[in-house]
DNA sequence: AAGCTTTGCAACCGCGTCTTC
DNA sequence: AGAAGACGCGGTTGCAAAGCT
């Protein structure tokens, strides 16, 4: 028993110093990017096979865009794989290139935050609503399956944008969610809008609890934004919007950077015969590979 | 300037799948 | 065939930095 404590005892966990990357580059060097468990079985770092993976795939990974935010295009190409794909973030990470899984599921989980944030603030007034963003952890976000489909009802009071008469739509939570995610990238905040409009967007709760009328919470939305919730069905959708950077023509139908490769899902094992190969498994990168990995920081 | 809140991200955990023996 | 170990993925947590009051 007192060995199997010292056993677990062995394992450190936490922040990784700039000694353990060393080590964990040198043995990637020598054996390439497997056989995790070894490190640990050969005594070379205290951390778990799963520990040392995740360093490396995350950080110390060879071209990854470390501590670059998510360009337009990027997020627009996550935006657009997430309604295809769902939160499939390794997938998605293979259109993105420097990207990780981890990478695209913490945007989205920020962008989400984001959101519920600015939903939360434009409808602080309605004193119905029992969503509450405090509570809007990832179990939140995940729980927006099953509300109550949203109706969208705009009735313009202001000769604003395109629409002209009135639209009626109903759309479901998800799309409502998925689709006020993108406002922001148009160019357009939620917050701050003089709610000038005429009608409300009734907006289900995202909370677990069961269909209530207490539920519901009025969003008011900006002109712009309803605009752009009642297009949501246009196939030509992004051809309507113009360009929030000037620089970039964001709302292009999204392509993938790169088709994602069909790599294998696991590594090659070692056979015997290759074991010696020191640089047998160096094969798959760049000869320049590791020239690029900088020593990371230790905190 | 200090305290509080929000945000971003690194790392861990649990579970499912795959490989090896 | 099936048990055990290794790997990969998605969800979650914790913390430091940034922002706000």
């Amino acid at each position: 028993m007192r060995k199997m404590e010292a056993k677990k005892e062995e394992i450190k966990k936490g922040p990784w110093k700039a000694e353990e990357d060393e080590v964990l580059i040198n043995h990637v060097k020598r054996y390439g990017p497997r056989d995790w468990s070894s490190i640990r079985s050969k005594g070379l770092l205290q951390r778990t096979g799963k520990s040392c993976r995740l360093r490396w795939v995350n950080k110390l990974r060879p071209n990854l865009k470390n501590g670059c935010k998510f360009s337009a295009d990027e997020e627009r190409v996550v935006i657009e794989l997430q309604s295809e794909f769902g939160n499939k973030w390794a997938r998605i990470a293979t259109y993105l290139p420097g990207r990780t899984d981890n990478d695209v599921k913490n945007f989205w989980s920020s962008r989400q935050k984001r959101l519920a944030r600015i939903l939360h603030n434009s409808s602080s007034d309605a004193s119905t609503s029992s969503f509450n963003p405090k509570s809007s952890s990832s179990s939140h976000r995940s729980k927006g399956k099953n509300v109550k489909p949203i109706r969208q009802s705009c009735k313009p009071t202001q000769g604003f944008g395109l629409v002209e008469e009135e639209v009626t739509v109903s759309y479901s939570s998800d799309q409502v969610h998925d689709e006020a995610l993108r406002l922001p990238d148009l160019g357009i905040k939620l917050e701050h809008q003089p709610f000038t409009f005429g009608t409300d967007l009734v907006l289900a709760d995202f909370s677990d609890s069961h269909d209530d009328a207490n539920q519901q919470a009025i969003i008011p939305f900006s002109p712009e934004s309803r605009e752009l919730l009642a297009r949501l069905d246009d196939p030509f959708y992004y051809d309507i919007l113009g360009p929030a950077d000037s620089s970039e023509p964001l709302f292009a139908l999204p392509q993938p950077f790169f088709e994602p490769s069909p790599a294998p899902r696991r590594c090659r094992h070692v056979s015997k015969d290759e074991e010696h190969d020191d640089d047998v498994f160096l094969h798959d990168f760049p000869a320049d590979m590791f020239d690029q990995v900088d020593p990371i920081r230790s905190p």
